[in-house]
DNA sequence: TATGAATGAGAGTTCATTCAT
DNA sequence: AATGAATGAACTCTCATTCAT
């Protein structure tokens, strides 16, 4: 019965913590994250100032939480769009489309992760390159090493260019006019890159 | 001798006011326009924190002069660079050379306009179109167009495509270490668009 | 339980708000709005700086909440003095008396009205007149006009004349020594203002 | 010839020293002498940020000066358009008609004079008292005096009365609406206290 | 005498955080 | 677990005053 309950309130707790989060993407894209302020997230998401300092112990907290989740989530999202389709070429066309679908899934989570990488705040950015590390080596060993293995791909080093790709693909996929829609096609992104990469 | 004290004058305070707008873009690249300080601003110029407001009515009003500054810097130095060479290829290729020249010398500005562009203030960032205009004008007009003319680039739409070697050009030249030196190589980069793009 | 743990949170805020409503007046009457400091009158209401803008969105709004509660109060206690008493000139005399008592119960609200008055703040006027309207309406509906239907009064016009009874009385009433007490005696100024009255 | 120059020296002075007293009129009577700007005053009078201070040591000092020179010209005038008249009633009556006309000419002058009286500041108010005094002197002792010897007046005390009648004065001839014209006739307020007066 | 760049104390206001309920 | 009144450091901005020219 204990056990219930505890399951129980894990349940109201995950919630409660989901709905935060949400909440906390909106305001610290729409502010950035010192422009952001707690108490909007904490009201917005339907509770009272005071009860999100029950789940993140500060604004810092949050904001990491938050950059956590998103990478989790972002990940978890590439690989299984990506992962079914074996060929090189058309496994990278993927990872931008997905890649795409999913900052327009996520906008304001991708812009906070983004613009934490524009930050000046080193840790903050050498933490977010840890939480993405998983990303940029699905990028290099699954997508450019076996391309340039099969003579898909010129012969470029697999490290810089995934890189590369990683800031083409963020930088264009988080360009978006006023209405949020990209100002960019990803099918012209990737034209361009498929080019570039193509022996 | 009334105009030449005149003179002394606006020499004066054009050099207070260039002073304070470098270390505007310091602090706002530091710290992003919410989290900086305005008054650590002008005491790092070397003023009290009231001088400030002598050369700029608001925190805003900062911004907006630093970001029509670096614009102008930006566009000059580009069409002092570019312009000489007229093959359409190594126009583009001598593009992104003096473009991430121009970050390295010019850093936090370019980073304080790369990082309004990513906020969410729709008027500030229709302010940085129009003020970067001409540049998007000589990339799509002058080098875009000319390139497929001669046969030289792929029949690309130019302005679009201008929108989106911009966005590469800055997204991967804003990209840098703790250092300031610039994560990717801009051969690597000006590589992989140049292959993209011809024909 | 809600309810009555509710009830008690609604009068804590009440409470507080009073408080701090008490010391701005003696703060605005100390300084005049312009010279009056907000942290001072947290402060010396016994709460932190800040606390004042959980009751009062600005400077200014507390002002108007001010004024307002004092009109209030103001009209309240006139009618309760002066409604008992039949007589039109008895009343007039009622009117000054009680006005006295409240200027001298009340003086730090009734000299924040009464220089807000005198201000050029003409929004602000505007709106003081508005609040006061029922008093002035007192004054001409219920005193002037039945003192003339009863041939007590001069056939003076209610309306001007209710503005200039008004004014000798916040003119005279808000004339303090330096001890508070009034530089003159109600009874004279009843004389003089019933003197001119009577046929 | 150095007198000459002396004295035309002094005659610019005067001259600059007359407009900052009147643009500082102005200013205070706007804003009150708290919320009064100092570079306002002097720049639109015609002059630099800096000029004020080669005339009035302080903001304060300014203020105590534009009293004085208020209080000044208010006794003129009225001792000039008041004293003609031998008959104390008909005196009475051109003290509150010259009295409100000097309000219209002198209006700022006057509000700032009324609003300092009105003010907490003990020292300035007893420093207005005391340049005012030759003003109630003249009251109790050239009219009011007379005008009980030759029995035109009640008995009154002529000190208090004195008081309220300069309270009446200046408190009705100080309220204006929106466009500067007194919200309150004089002939009103004279038939009034005369009446109030009068055996 | 007039100037205006520079100063810095101090204002109004915001908001991350605490904690008793 | 949720609340929201209270806190006070820190922020943007104002402006009386100084002083070298």
């Amino acid at each position: 019965m204990v056990r219930i309950k505890e399951a129980g309130r894990q349940q109201v707790m995950g919630q409660t913590r989901q709905r935060l989060l949400e909440a906390a993407a909106e305001e610290f894209a729409r502010a950035g994250y010192p422009g952001a302020n707690i108490n909007t997230i904490s009201t917005s998401a339907g509770y009272a100032k005071g009860t999100i300092y029950n789940y993140f112990p500060s604004k810092h907290a949050l904001l990491l939480a938050l950059i956590d989740a998103t990478a989790h989530e972002h990940l978890n999202f590439l690989l299984e769009q990506v992962r079914p389709e074996p060929d090189p070429a058309r496994r990278l066309e993927r990872f931008f489309q997905a890649g795409f679908e999913f900052v327009s899934l996520y906008l304001p989570q991708v812009r906070v992760v983004f613009n934490s990488l524009n930050s000046s705040d080193v840790a903050l950015k050498a933490h977010i390159f840890e939480v993405y590390q998983p990303i940029f080596e699905f990028m290099a060993g699954e997508i450019l090493a076996p391309g340039i293995q099969q003579g898909v791909f010129r012969s470029v080093e697999p490290g810089p260019t995934a890189m590369l790709l990683m800031t083409i693909y963020l930088g264009t996929a988080s360009q978006l006019d006023t209405q949020g829609h990209p100002l960019l096609d990803p099918h012209q992104v990737v034209a361009l890159v498929l080019d570039g990469l193509h022996c």
